[in-house]
DNA sequence: TAGATTGTTAATCGATTAACAATC
DNA sequence: TAGATTGTTAATCGATTAACAATC
């Protein structure tokens, strides 16, 4: 019952995060199953194979809007398409990552990004040492040039890969630049405008989280 | 009301996993306050330095069983110290890496795991072209070497960042060996048993989440 | 048709936010 | 004491799980 609608059922906009979050992984799941000749998988094969349980899978799916067919289960490439179309990848995206260290470096040059529709455009950094020099095949801008990269570029993904101390005004200038999505490892809680997206991954405290579940040894049983 | 206890309200082992995974925020926000010379602070003030609302910190350090005193707020470096107990960050942990690629490197080097209490005890590699160079002062070991090492150098915790294709091989390993936690990069969801934490950071999925609410054009007005 | 599996509604669970009495 | 701020309870919200009628 959603009143708006004259029969439509759109449901954009209104998909909640932790459904976002997880289609990444439907997609993954898909693309294992296609390399496997698979056609047609129930609930229970996709979400075994994603990890997740099938009552959530199948959920995620209706609230996205996506069919599969009853006694038979999802078209595998069908919903695959569908899924690419959803998270927006039929459209190559541009990144640019600022700060150019160790993890920047190895973030420039993993498998991962290409192979899920990502493609890095321009590598930044403050220290003069580090400008100039090469890597993944691209030459490392200075800080001054952000701006006219980003725009040049049409990025419209960043990465932040900076020092704690300098990773807000880096945000700030991303913004202002354009840049729409933010993926940020600076160990540090960053502010950005409505409209822009910021997702953060905070390595030390990953690891600071396993400590406490070693440290207060978890479950008792097998 | 936990029926259990005689008086002295433990908490221990109940505490929700939404409140852990925020301790290192406060942590890292106590930190910044010492390093001000902050001796007290109310919750608004350190809530808004962790970036997040002094309700939900106030109500995340009542389930620890940490205090302030009302009327004038909370201990700085007092409650870091307890923090800190309960994250068990007083023992040093031992980490080892395994997968030496470019993200495992970045990794080995990574400054924020030093700062944290984390050393890097050592580093596997499949790849012959690998083993034997180094990496962050220490010697790339080979996969064989795996259980020797976990066991020798008391690791207690590991990252996983190699291929996709051989992390649940790697992970039986690791679990085999006596680890408790693993940090996991690899694209792919891993299954380890009950009494060993697991988690997993996907880089490419995080990208895929920006790029959903870059396309779907999130919130209108400013 | 009979069997299988979806799509959806309802029930449960957990986490966040609000409100305020206790108390420093 | 008066003012400020905690600690906790209650209300709300969102997400997960269970159950099952619809239907391929």
């Amino acid at each position: 019952m959603d009143g708006t609608g004259a029969g439509r059922a759109r449901t954009k906009g209104s998909v909640p995060t932790a459904t976002i979050s997880r289609l990444p992984g439907y997609l993954r799941a898909l693309a294992t199953l296609m390399a496997r000749g698979v056609v047609t998988a129930p609930s229970g094969v996709l979400a075994e194979v994603a990890g997740v349980r099938p009552e959530q899978l199948r959920k995620d799916l209706s609230l996205l809007g996506a069919h599969g067919r009853r006694g038979v289960g999802y078209d595998v490439a069908g919903l695959r398409a569908e899924l690419e179309a959803t998270l927006g990848l039929t459209r190559e995206r541009r990144v640019v990552i600022v700060g150019v260290g160790n993890l920047g470096r190895a973030l420039a040059r993993y498998p991962g990004f290409p192979d899920r529709g990502f493609v890095v455009v321009g590598l930044v950094d403050a220290d003069p040492a580090v400008v100039g020099t090469r890597a993944a095949g691209l030459l490392v801008e200075p800080l001054e040039r952000l701006d006219a990269l980003v725009r040049d570029q049409e990025a419209t993904v960043a990465v932040i890969a900076t020092p704690a101390e300098v990773a807000q005004d880096v945000c700030d200038r991303l913004v202002r630049a354009g840049v729409r999505g933010i993926l940020s490892f600076a160990p540090r809680p960053l502010q950005v405008p409505v409209g822009v997206d910021l997702r953060a991954v905070d390595l030390g405290s990953e690891l600071q989280i396993l400590a406490f579940h070693d440290h207060h040894r978890s479950g008792g049983g097998r």
